[in-house]
DNA sequence: TATGAATGAGCCTTCATTCAT
DNA sequence: GATGAATGAAGGCTCATTCAT
């Protein structure tokens, strides 16, 4: 029913379209340079029209970071769940971190950079923190229920490490610096992995 | 020397002190968000000559970020090197990377973030991460010659798990986030790194 | 004849319920400080409505004016009349001039204010002047016919006085100043009309 | 010394010329009418040299508004004080106020609508009622001590009626209206004004 | 008739920068 | 060398108004 472009609800779409345009322009340009004018001209929606839509500028990114940096998380719990060996899974969504593309590193860092400062988004990044972590603790808690697993360490630790070592590609990744080699980092992290959860390679 | 406290060495002492509040403004206020008015209050220098020494804004605050980077990175190397335990070294090394005071990943987080937008910036950004992994490296080789590690695995590649996992923890830091929680990832981090190194507990 | 309330009579209603409201929304915030929206917001009629019944922002605001304080002074002169004694019939007109509300004056303010950067308002103005002079300068006359009054003074000149003095309390009374008093001020004018008109105490 | 029209004080002079600038314009366009713009082309500065000079549209508005009332009310007080006799004073005082030029009723009008509306104003508005007021009551009660006034009426509502009266031209001067006749209505107040304070014609 | 959607015009404000002292 | 004065450029925001339903 996409026929219904006009009507009392054509804003709600176009609004939704502009949204990623804003994250285009924010890759870009960044989140403090991000201006309405460019949004405007990427989106071909009059400048006046966006503060109809988000009301303020900083409204208009957060909002933005928020929608993109959800779906993100979302879309990557989605494609797991389809595997079903606890290892395969977690190998899985290793490789998923690896596979980050360069801009969602970069949307990610405008998100991070701007919760630096900016209470609510910090609060928003808490919560995604936690989605992004879950399917890691899940998958760690089923192999250790299943018996795939044994490890004398924390799930939470484990995850930490995965975690942490996936962001820290972000810089990497972003500033296109020579280190780390991505693939043989894959390799060696999963090393270890196998040995701390006693999984035979 | 303090004689040539006048004349021209005068203003390089006070130009140096002001490169000093460029970056604690940076810290508090973020690299874009910092105006050459914020960098005057907290200085008690007029906008002026802030002109008069930095020329540009930008040159300003780059200048300000590159120095400090450096300095940063240069009071790291020194810190080590008195251990003589190629182990002890690196374990050294490691929990001076888990020690970084959150003003420090701020100061980081500014000069990325604006190397991800400055090409010139990220040129430095691929130096500075090379003095940074070198005592990695060094320690690293040091013990395989010694035959205090055995590994099969390259010196760069576990240099690039250490140098990722401890730049992972930069926004967990500056967003003050939940996770992860670094003296068990620490923990855990060590105890890998000695099956992957061969060292005995 | 609630039956015309369908058709083009709502409308009309509906109109005129609005013009209260501007003038509401206008004593709060001032001729130039009223916007569409919030007249929207005070009358619950979306601003396109109110486009439509008044076409312009100041062609609003100048109706709302103008029957309001036609409508004001109509209730003034029904207010008199039915006094018979001409010194007591002044004695009431004076009174109800002290008497006028704040929000009377500040109609008022508006209305002149406007009027002085309105060729049209002024005019409207002047006519408005004329009705609220009209009652003071009956009964002066009829006094004077009836021999209830002795003057060697022009009626015109005496309905300036009091007309002016009463106007004069405009400002004191929107701003609250702690002058005049009024009730004192009103017998000591009452005092000195008794004789310029001969009229005993 | 207007030579050293250069150096560290020049912009106080200019700020000052501006501030005449600034009532002139408000008293063509209006209070709230008065862009930032329009007092640049009146006075030749900058628009961004206004804002370095008042900071904000508001503020300078309110200065020129609250230093222009000022000033006038002391040239009026200046003006008396040269006569000797105590009716011939008191006339001046009314004198002068019915001869007060449009272009100060335009300025006082202003004034007080925007006093109206903002609190700060207000209480200029008392202080400047009670230096209007003070050249008054001075002259009544100098004539009483020296015998030249006899009255039953208290100094303070004496000069109720006349600076009410006074007040009450606003309106008519600004908005050219026929009503009333000064002249006249001056004759009116003095009259009644020599019979209240026991003057002989 | 009534209203939501979209937009251009205009204004305030911030800020870097140039100039003169 | 250091600084105050002045200004142009650019962005955010408000608001009236036009258009389509």
């Amino acid at each position: 029913m996409v026929v219904r472009e006009r009507g009392r609800g054509r804003a709600r779409g176009r609004r939704q379209d502009v949204l990623g345009h804003v994250v285009e322009v924010m890759i870009e340009r960044g989140f403090h340079q991000t201006r309405f004018k460019d949004v405007a001209e990427a989106s071909g929606v009059a400048i006046s029209t966006l503060q109809v839509y988000f009301s303020t500028r900083e409204d208009m990114l957060v909002e933005a970071l928020r929608t993109s940096t959800r779906a993100e998380v979302d879309s990557m719990r989605a494609e797991v769940g389809e595997l079903t060996d606890p290892w395969d899974q977690l190998a899985g969504l290793v490789d998923r971190g690896f596979a980050t593309p360069v801009p969602v590193w970069r949307m990610l860092m405008e998100f991070w950079t701007a919760a630096a400062y900016d209470e609510a988004l910090r609060a928003d990044s808490h919560q995604l923190q936690a989605s992004y972590r879950a399917p890691f603790e899940a998958v760690l808690n089923a192999g250790i229920e299943s018996g795939a697993f044994r490890t004398r360490h924390e799930v939470a630790v484990i995850t930490d490490l995965i975690v942490t070592t996936l962001d820290g590609l972000l810089y990497p990744r972003v500033l296109a610096q020579p280190q780390p080699a991505v693939q043989d980092l894959r390799d060696l992290l999963l090393d270890q992995l196998r040995v701390t959860l006693g999984v035979a390679r």
